[in-house]
DNA sequence: ACGCGATAATTAGTGTACTAACTATCTGGT
DNA sequence: ACCAGATAGTTAGTACACTAATTATCGCGT
């Protein structure tokens, strides 16, 4: 059920990569595996939580919507501004709540002030939606992370957040000009 | 240039997540914040990857089928220890050895003792395409790893260990009857 | 020797995300 | 006041991975 693998399931042997190396000499080894097994456990858990999604009717990208529209009940957000928050285009955006709103989980209206944009909304059946799913949602989230007490949670959360600040440092991925304040 | 962004680009503050767990008791904040964090940084790392690649005519599929030949130089391998060890189904590596073959970089030949079966193997272009590739890929994963020193790759990879052997547990992945030994 | 069940590869059809091109609307400079 | 360029949303067409069904072959038990 779950939809996709995204990475290599069979991990190469730390002797392996060091092989490679004798061939090409810009491998770090350990760089390398670091990278394999961080991609590898990200799949494995991605993997797992699309696996509960879609037994609720929910794919990753339309739960990420119900989220983001969960986090912001006051503030109505435009399909640009979801398509910004969840790291997808616009067009897949509309794909999406096309989806959304045929199953009357959100509802798009029209925005008066500026007749470009509409403005997105949970409708009460997805609020109820949401309900549903979210208490099995996390308490997947805990198991999954269960094999890490809280220090180790949290020295993984640091040695993350040093590796993202370089990894992201170079797609210079402009914010989209539609993403204004308006934090949550 | 980058094919897809798997998760979340505007992760959640703590701040929020907390204030979800008012409602929604099941909710864990350091389980949330760690699994969040994780799938952003590896999508990063994976979006980069995907760059690159495409930039040598490659997406991830074929990268790793490309990367499996090249391990087993001497062994070849028929497209189902392929698609066990990649990850994939089948169908799908019927594809993307469609792709690869048409472009002549792998080739498929019949296997006599076992006539269900096919052969894949490098060809000399094939070869020489992964040659071309390597070298910039490889100091790619360098440099997305640069924020951490050795230490902390060991420390990173010891915590994903751990978290990976929890999150794997239950997928209940069968290895598939045609992975035999062969280790590489 | 024969036939049933298992296995290998493929084909057909679906879902999802992408890019590029299009329409409608807004805005700021002259 | 008006128009060029920017922005919002959509549509059309592509790519890739999935499931399910199909075809061919193999091998074991009787």
């Amino acid at each position: 059920m779950a939809k996709q693998m995204y990475t290599l399931r069979d991990i190469p042997k730390y002797a392996t990569i060091r092989a490679c190396a004798a061939r090409y000499p810009e491998i770090d080894p350990a760089s390398s595996a670091a990278c394999v097994l961080l991609l590898r456990v990200a799949s494995d858990i991605l993997a797992a939580i699309d696996d509960y999604l879609s037994s609720h009717n929910f794919s990753q990208g339309r739960w990420t919507v119900m989220m983001l529209l969960y986090r912001a009940p006051g503030t109505p957000l435009n399909p640009c501004d979801l398509a910004d928050r969840a790291g997808v285009t616009r067009a897949t955006m509309t794909g999406l709540l096309d989806g959304l709103e045929r199953e009357h989980l959100v509802a798009r209206e029209p925005v008066p002030a500026d007749r470009r944009m509409l403005e997105v909304r949970l409708t009460d059946k997805g609020r109820q939606a949401l309900d549903e799913a979210m208490p099995g949602y996390f308490r997947l989230i805990r198991r999954l992370t269960a094999g890490l007490n809280t220090e180790e949670k949290e020295g993984l959360m640091e040695l993350l957040t040093k590796l993202g600040a370089t990894a992201m440092a170079e797609p210079e991925k402009e914010p989209g000009p539609c993403m204004e304040a308006a934090k949550t």
